[in-house]
RNA sequence: GGCCCCUUCAUCUAAUGGUUAGGAUACGGCCCUUUCAAGGCCGCGAUACGGGUUCGAGUCCCGUAGGGGUCACCA
């Protein structure tokens, strides 16, 4: 149970010999519509850190290749100079492989429609555009970006209902564009939408959407530094690269009827388009970095583990039948249709996925988890500031949120100190964190939450005050005779068959506790202080066997001498 | 503001036009208990509103309201 293996080959033979359909409307027939292979691509730009939302539709992409023995392409969209991140493009990698959603093809994968990075495939871009100008379907715009700036700057000020590009180059003739080009005057070439009557666009969950053509405006494809914007880009690549299905971001669906004029101008091929819905912050917003992590690699550093984030992702517009909640890839790849997908906007819930991650923590054999605690401390180990920590001056408001994040960087700086000395100990001694674990896996929701139990088995140097030995209702002298009455009993206890000595511990402080006159959580919260070094802690009578005889007696004696 | 999309518990969601509107998270209570958890049981809690169509509407239609997205030489 604990691989959830991706992309399995359960997928075969579900193909059928049924032709592949074109989807005709909302919630269309649509088993069908799977027969054929779909090749479906995510498109991330280059420009920070790998998206939640990235994640999100590469989750429906490789689920929907993979229910038709189809491809999942990874295309870099880095057009766009100004807002290149040199390094994000190896996260955007990493950040898919931790999930399992790798793709089939994409850079440094291959695949033969590459090159996969936009930058790299200028000429194409550059040859669709002049086919367009040549057509008459597209024109040069001189146009400064001060006069567009003080264009939109008098429609905001009007009120105007129509925003946008007035046309003006619309209207230029050949001999004047051709003179302003001699002159040396930058352009950017613009497509030509119909003035009047309506844009008929298909959404895969909508149906028929119409728009009316004199909302349009002429959108830029080709910009003045001879880069493509995203609209020219994505219709020739996906064209070139074969793509049969676009599943993208309900953001895009205002320039639907933009790409399909584009598409019919380039003579292409419409793909099925399938706008999923945003996912929110809890205020309804599309999620954003201020209100909520969007980074992946947050996720990772929080512990979490991909399978569960994956999980939690499916569970985001698409519901298995029998309301099953927790499922692997596999299964969820079983029943998955595209087209079953809802398009309410649905809100991100931290407090959720870290339910389920608990769950997926503890449904895991406790040495795959002991793996992946070992992975985890690795991971934050040497990172000294590096963590990926939400901005110190962007806390979320929202308060679980919040909450989590700060006990989280706590918690990863401390895991991360550790990690060096767990690191040395594990190799010395592999067996060390095995039996730990089963006492620590069912009180923690991510990986970072070892952070709360972990130490104590790695250190005896605690920080506690007197008061802390202090019970509800108790005194100090309270505390005293317990530590001196269970060190007493460690002391007679045979720690070599670790379930008798359980057995004895737990019996002999419990005849003692009310011989004391104490309730058994008085008589053992100061003999928890002074072996765990918190008023928290996994069972106290199996830390003491994990930490053996001489280490308890110890940390007893410390506490005993420590309150005089 | 124009255009577009969306609307079942606080949140994620289920419900061939016929259910006491179901499940999960969160929250509250009880049980278990060695602290904290985990687990078990119980509870709280929704069809945005108004009109139609229909014997019957969460489900179909129209309107209203609310929310969101979008209107860049960003994607």
């Amino acid at each position: 149970m604990c691989g959830l293996r991706l992309h399995g080959s359960i997928v075969q033979g579900i193909a059928t010999e049924t032709p592949a359909r074109y989807p005709c409307g909302p919630k269309s027939p649509g088993a069908s519509m799977h027969s054929k292979p779909a090749r479906v691509r995510v498109a991330p730009s280059p420009t920070g850190d790998p998206h939640v939302g990235t994640a999100y539709m590469s989750l429906f992409d490789r689920a929907l290749a993979d229910k038709t023995g189809g491809k999942f392409v990874l295309r870099i969209e880095d057009t766009d100079r100004t807002r290149y991140v040199a390094d994000s493009e190896q996260k955007i990698f990493e950040a898919l492989a931790w999930l399992g959603l790798s793709p089939d093809e994409g850079p440094g994968v291959g695949g033969e429609y590459g090159p996969y990075r936009q930058s790299e495939r200028l000429p194409l871009y550059k040859e669709a555009a002049d086919k367009l100008c040549a057509a008459g379907k597209a024109y040069k715009c001189f146009c400064t970006a001060e006069r567009l700036a003080t264009l939109r700057k008098i429609q905001q000020a009007e009120k105007a209902s129509r925003f946008g590009y007035d046309g003006l180059c619309r209207g230029l003739s050949a001999e004047e564009a051709a003179a302003k080009e001699a002159a040396g005057e930058e352009y950017v070439v613009r497509l030509k939408m119909p003035r009047e009557g309506e844009i008929e666009t298909r959404d895969l969950f909508r149906g028929v959407l119409k728009f009316d053509a004199a909302d349009q405006q002429d959108a830029v494809m080709l910009k003045s530094d001879g880069f493509p914007t995203y609209h020219l880009a994505m219709a020739v690549d996906d064209n070139a690269m074969k793509i049969t299905h676009v599943i993208r971001a309900e953001e895009w669906l205002p320039s639907t009827p933009l790409h399909f004029v584009l598409y019919e101008a380039l003579g292409y091929e419409l793909p099925v388009f399938a706008h999923m819905p945003l996912l929110r912050n809890k205020d309804k917003s599309k999620i954003s970095k201020r209100k909520n992590p969007t980074s992946l690699l947050w996720y990772r550093d929080a512990g979490f583990l991909p399978e569960a984030l994956r999980n939690f992702l499916s569970l985001m517009g698409f519901s298995m039948p029998n309301d099953q909640e927790i499922f692997t890839y596999e299964e969820f790849l079983r029943e998955f249709e595209l087209e079953k997908v809802n398009t309410g906007a649905p809100i991100f819930d931290l407090q959720k996925l870290h339910w389920l991650n608990g769950e997926y923590m503890r449904a895991l054999p406790p040495d795959e988890l002991e793996k992946r605690l070992v992975e985890y401390a690795k991971l934050l180990m040497h990172r000294e500031k590096e963590f990926a920590d939400l901005p110190e001056d962007q806390l979320p408001t929202e308060q679980f949120l919040r909450e989590f994040e700060v006990k989280r960087r706590v918690r990863s700086r401390t895991l991360g100190q550790l990690a060096p000395e767990l690191m040395t100990s594990y190799e010395t001694n592999p067996k060390l964190l095995a039996p730990i674990i089963p006492l620590i896996r069912e009180r923690m929701h991510t990986l970072s939450e070892a952070a709360d139990y972990l130490p104590m088995f790695f250190t005896n140097r605690f920080e506690y005050t007197p008061d802390d030995f202090v019970q509800k209702k108790g005194t100090l002298e309270d505390a005293k005779k317990s530590l001196a009455a269970m060190r007493a009993i460690v002391d007679a206890a045979d720690f070599n068959d670790p379930e008798a000595a359980i057995r004895q511990l737990d019996e002999a402080s419990r005849a003692k506790s009310e011989e004391m006159g104490m309730k058994l959580g008085s008589f053992l919260g100061p003999v928890r202080m002074a072996i765990t070094g918190s008023k928290v802690s996994p069972p106290l009578m199996e830390s003491m066997l994990v930490l053996g005889k001489e280490e308890t007696l110890k940390r007893m004696d410390n506490a005993i001498k420590f309150l005089g």
